[in-house]
DNA sequence: TAATTGACCCTTT
DNA sequence: CAAAGGGCCAATT
């Protein structure tokens, strides 16, 4: 059943902090999937807006929008992040604004 | 049933 | 830095 992935999906990236960025393959690390990173992509396509996920803070693994550059939603992408006090150098977010949980932490909050 | 398509990633050239 | 080749897998055609 596949619904399962993707609940645990938009669980995990529910929990990314604002000002911080993760990448795809990191998401699908995090939620127990790894390898899995296109199905990332997929759940934050289905996901329904009333959920209200955080989907802007998600990006490429070497830190570039996943939108086509110059494309209404890659701009709006990052408007959004530079709102959160996101930082880019040229087309990619600056590392220092790189997600890195502390695994315990993370588990922790996510039995919830 | 088979092929194609993604809001992708990693290692090797 | 750029391209190539291989992985991944649900959903759509």
């Amino acid at each position: 059943m596949s619904a399962a992935y993707y609940a645990q999906i938009w669980q995990t990236i529910r929990q990314i902090p604002a000002g911080k960025v993760a990448s795809y393959g990191q998401i699908a690390d995090l939620a127990g999937l790894p390898g899995r990173a296109r199905l990332v992509g997929k759940a934050l396509g289905l996901a329904p807006a009333s959920m209200a996920l955080p989907w802007h803070r998600v990006l490429r693994s070497n830190l570039t929008l996943a939108f086509t550059p110059g494309s209404a939603q890659a701009l709006l992408q990052r408007s959004l992040l530079l709102a959160e006090g996101v930082t880019f150098a040229g087309q990619r977010v600056d590392k220092t604004s790189h997600w890195r949980p502390e695994l315990a932490d993370l588990l922790f909050r996510l039995q919830y």
